[in-house]
DNA sequence: ACCCCTGTTCGGCG
DNA sequence: CCGCCGAACAGGGG
């Protein structure tokens, strides 16, 4: 389920195997893998260490120590996840990093993610790209209200979800988000009142920098007091006063949202 | 069988 | 040219 959180914890992952030599890759994937031919990323990073777990938003990519930066996306189903150094990769694991220590392994059934290298300097726009993270200083304010009104004409709930603004937010963290704000998901960005704005931009820094810290180091449950364990459930109730929740597709997505909350 | 899906990209169209 | 929207990508699960 890999959305903001998720993408940490697996730069997590990554994080914890830095500085180990690289002793096997199994990269006989060729399609999560493509350009790459089987072999490629293998005869890479064979040998090398990983030297650093970079991520920008949903985008991960680990550095090394001469060798080519390894990019990756986890889509809509990717994983990464450390086993044990024999271990035997199944239908669904795309990629396997073995150190002497662990195996690495990136797991993705719908194979919308993606495994990527890249040899230079400076990272390539695929994995940064400029666009501010939700927890930093430079999201603030003037960028989202810029933001909002260039997409003044698209519903709030499409806006949250475009990565060139609401980096890492996905479905979930989006209806989240709004339900928070007290926002009607359908309502176009640039009728938001000033009072909207102000609470958009206070739950949004919340539901980012919570979700990290919750997620990120070991995968604990959000606090039953958020929406996103009622969103999908057919019956599903605002968690304020038991309204039950109301759905439709705003933005191309599923949306969830209580309509005695969100105005 | 049929429909749904927590992401991203691209072509069509207004 | 800008920007929104639906389709496509692939496979598992309800």
């Amino acid at each position: 389920m890999p959305e903001l959180p998720e993408a940490e914890r697996a730069r997590q992952q990554i994080e914890r195997a830095l500085g180990r030599e690289i002793v096997a890759v199994d990269d006989t994937d060729v399609y999560v893998c493509r350009p790459h031919a089987p072999g490629e990323i293998a005869s890479a990073l064979i040998g090398r260490t990983l030297t650093k777990a970079n991520r920008r938003g949903k985008f991960l990519w680990a550095e090394t120590d001469g060798g080519p930066d390894l990019g990756l996306h986890l889509g809509m189903s990717g994983k990464m996840q450390t086993a044990r150094p024999d271990f035997r990769p199944q239908k669904h694991d795309h990629l396997v990093l073995y150190q002497r220590e662990r195996a690495l392994v990136f797991t993705d059934a719908r194979q919308f993610g993606r495994v990527q290298f890249h040899h230079g300097k400076t990272a390539p726009a695929w994995w940064e790209n400029g666009v501010p993270e939700i927890v930093s200083a430079k999201f603030n304010r003037p960028f989202l209200d810029r933001f909002l009104h260039r997409h003044r004409k698209a519903p709030i709930k499409a806006v949250v979800l475009m990565q060139s603004g609401f980096s890492g937010i996905g479905n979930w963290m989006a209806d989240e988000i709004l339900w928070r704000a007290k926002i009607l998901p359908a309502k176009l960005a640039g009728k938001l009142s000033a009072r909207e704005r102000a609470e958009l931009f206070r739950a949004t820094k919340f539901v980012a920098r919570e979700s990290l810290r919750i997620i990120g180091p070991d995968d604990s449950t959000l606090p039953r007091t958020w929406l996103t364990h009622e969103r999908w459930r057919v019956g599903g109730k605002c968690p304020r006063h038991k309204t039950v929740l109301r759905r439709a597709t705003i933005g191309g997505r599923t949306t969830a949202w209580c309509p005695k909350c969100q105005k």
